[in-house]
DNA sequence: ATTCCCCACCTTTTT
DNA sequence: GGTGGGGAAT
């Protein structure tokens, strides 16, 4: 094969990544299974990209190519780097690209929404109504605490785990498919006394969603893993699919490995490419085994591909890096070397409190944007998404823009669901637990009147017609009307997607201002719900994608145009896995916070938490800052008191780890003076009398 | 049966 | 600052 150009700008081992098995006489690739092991920066989405070319450039069809991450984020960029590099190598080697071939490159995505593409094409094998709904982390919370308090065990004597606790025991038992008994003695031994009474707990909660027609998270894997445990459905689905390339490959848990298993028995066509030391997903039961034992799982054995070479930071970042790594105690040895150089000494910082660390953040980035780097290429890490708050309040003083990832619950706010529940009910009429909440949103109609108007649906095949002949609460007769000829035409299989949210927003408006007070400020919110609409072909797709695909950043709620600006990116580290910035801030380096004071009871969560520092060390390319705060306020307090802890430098910068950073301190404007006022003379007289005038 | 009001609790990380 | 639970008023 001449085509070759698209290897030219690989080292060795990523062209042995990208060219491993061969092509067929005809057209077509074949290969054994296949573990890319990459350290941060080493290119491996870009390395797994190039192989989706090299297959692509061989006649594989780009519709037969099935790529899988763990994280969302993770799933937008390997498509866009997939759909690049493929397009550049296919102008390089064929001097041109067809559409088509690009547009047939669409089988990417997360596990858990290409479980939802597959359970809603194969759902008549499964007895399955493809009109399923896909419940959020709160509806499934939801539906847990009615059985909860349903089955009794919420009145309990002695005090029964909550809701979320449930869930999260529920949740991990499915994921790591270990028994009950197991979940309970080893992570929740608080919770083992009540295993018979969670056993009935989970038992009515699989039942209720099977009755409403809703999946949650997990049933996405569960029901797929299923569907790849029959040997037949299993060989069916797999056979859609020449290769199945896997990105973050130690944050998949057993489930997911097993479907791989399913889908490629014998490994053929099967990449997968992850690194240990970036395993940070412990709590959502991944298992770093499936990484270490995933080449003995083939015989032959799976063929391993190491890459070591970092592109992305200067040698003084990975040396920082290094040192963290170097301190676990079950090693990982990976000695990052770098290809750029030596750069600049990463720093720690040393500020009094928040506030200062603000402002300490807030004057760099203005300072590293004055030489050439832009907002974009700078970011601000934190170990959970509320460390940001203080900073952001100094970025929106001093008018710098942002953009925040992971945290944001756009979809928890109460009205948002509302409007949700409202489109899902009427998507799946099956889905009392939608139907439930928007019953509750006319005056006069509480839990009892709802199950009552619920009962007399059911008995009428939940066909929407028969709300005519249901007798509401005086009060609420008049919305009733009004809501079941919405419903009819919601229902009506010929109306078009675009407008539906406009049509329930006009039912829901007098009931949004009658239930929150200040409804004005959430207003903005339905205006985005209504613009992001449009942004989807059909109900379905907006329900089920914004559920699986949430707006993840506070910026998708400003609306586009700001993303033609230039921005600064705050995030937190589990969703900056992936990415990289010039130049990286990263918070609250501070034990209790870093690492988080709910991981410092087990050494093996500790780890993790080494790992997670890892991540966010090995983002910055050239310019690395760590802030440790002196003074840090207890989060969890109480509110008024001023309790704070003093000193409690991360356990983890150690002397060996400190011994690569240029120890700094900056002090503030509120550290200056006692009063914490600006000595400040040279800031121009205002004419208050006059401004207030001016007003009116 | 519903609604309203007060109080406790809250805040890891993601699909 | 918001939400969910508990209890009293309507």
């Amino acid at each position: 094969m001449s085509n070759t150009s698209h290897l030219e700008k690989l080292n060795g081992p990523q062209r042995k990544a990208v060219t491993f098995g061969e092509p067929l006489p005809e057209k077509g690739f074949k290969s054994g299974p296949l573990l890319i092991v990459a350290g941060a920066g080493t290119g491996k989405t870009d390395t797994l990209a190039h192989r989706v070319a090299h297959l692509v450039i061989h006649g594989v069809d780009p519709a037969r190519i099935l790529m899988l991450t763990f994280t969302r984020r993770a799933a937008t960029e390997m498509r866009r780097r997939a759909h690049d590099i493929t397009k550049k190598a296919l102008n390089e080697t064929l001097g041109g690209v067809s559409q088509t071939i690009l547009q047939r490159l669409s089988w990417a995505g997360t596990f858990h929404s290409i479980g939802n593409r597959l359970l809603r094409h194969y759902s008549r094998h499964l007895k399955l109504d493809p009109q399923f709904s896909v419940m959020d982390r709160s509806d499934a919370a939801d539906l847990m605490d009615g059985l909860r308090q349903e089955l009794g065990l919420a009145a309990k004597e002695q005090r029964f785990p909550r809701k979320e606790t449930c869930l999260q025991i529920y949740s991990y038992r499915v994921n790591t498919q270990r028994p009950l008994k197991e979940t309970l003695e080893q992570q929740y031994p608080w919770c083992a006394q009540w295993e018979a009474d969670l056993t009935r707990l989970y038992r009515a909660y699989v039942e209720q969603k099977q009755r409403y027609n809703v999946l949650d998270y997990d049933d996405l894997l569960l029901y797929w893993h299923v569907m790849m445990s029959d040997p037949r459905l299993a060989q069916h689905v797999g056979s859609n699919f020449d290769h199945v390339l896997v990105d973050e490959y130690q944050d998949t848990n057993k489930l997911q490995a097993e479907i791989l298993h399913g889908l490629k028995p014998d490994g053929s066509g099967l990449t997968v490419v992850g690194d240990d030391a970036q395993a940070i997903y412990s709590f959502r039961a991944a298992a770093v085994e499936n990484i270490l034992g995933f080449p003995d799982r083939f015989t032959p054995r799976a063929e391993v591909v190491t890459l070591a070479q970092n592109y992305r930071s200067t040698q003084e970042v990975l040396d920082v890096s290094n040192a963290v790594m170097a301190e676990a105690p079950r090693q990982y040895r990976k000695h990052l070397l770098s290809i750029r150089g030596k750069g600049a000494r990463a720093r720690i910082v040393t500020v009094d409190e928040l506030q200062t660390q603000a402002e300490y953040v807030c004057t760099e980035i203005l300072r590293r944007r004055e030489a050439n780097v832009p907002l974009k290429r700078q970011a601000v890490l934190f170990r959970t998404s509320s460390h940001s708050d203080i900073l952001e309040v100094e970025l929106a003083k001093r008018k710098i823009p942002f953009v925040k990832f992971g945290g944001l619950k756009f979809l928890e706010a109460g009205h948002i669901k509302d409007l949700m529940s409202l489109l899902r009910w009427a998507d799946n009429p099956r889905n009392t637990l939608a139907a439930f909440r928007t019953l509750q949103l006319m005056p006069g109609m509480g839990p009892v009147n709802a199950r009552k108007a619920i009962e007399h649906l059911e008995s009428n095949g939940h066909a929407f017609a028969a709300l005519k002949t249901f007798a509401p609460p005086q009060p609420a007769s008049g919305a009733w009307d009004k809501l079941t000829e919405l419903m009819l035409a919601l229902a009506d299989p010929q109306r078009q997607w675009l407008g539906q949210l406009h049509l329930a927003r006009d039912w829901y408006k007098p009931h949004f201002e009658r239930i929150y007070e200040h409804f004005h400020t959430r207003i903005g919110d339905l205006d985005q719900l209504e613009l992001l609409s449009g942004q989807y072909p059909s109900r379905e797709r907006f329900l089920t994608e914004l559920t699986l695909d949430p707006p993840n950043a506070t910026s998708d709620l400003a609306g586009q145009p700001v993303l033609d600006e230039d921005y600064l990116i705050l995030t937190t580290i589990h969703s900056a896995k992936g990415m990289e910035w010039d130049t990286v801030y990263l918070l609250n380096v501070v034990d209790g916070s870093f690492p988080s004071e709910f991981s410092t009871g087990k050494p093996e969560l500790i780890e993790e938490e080494r790992r997670l520092l890892y991540v966010a060390l090995t983002r910055a390319q050239n310019d690395l800052a760590l802030v440790v705060p002196l003074k840090f306020h207890l989060t969890n307090q109480s509110r008024q008191g001023d309790a704070h802890v003093y000193g409690g430098r991360s356990r983890f910068m150690t002397e060996k780890v400190l011994k690569h950073l240029e120890a700094t301190s900056f002090h503030g404007s509120s550290s200056a003076g006692g009063d914490n006022l600006r000595a400040d003379s040279e800031s121009s007289t205002l004419d208050v009398s006059a401004r207030l005038k001016e007003m009116w």
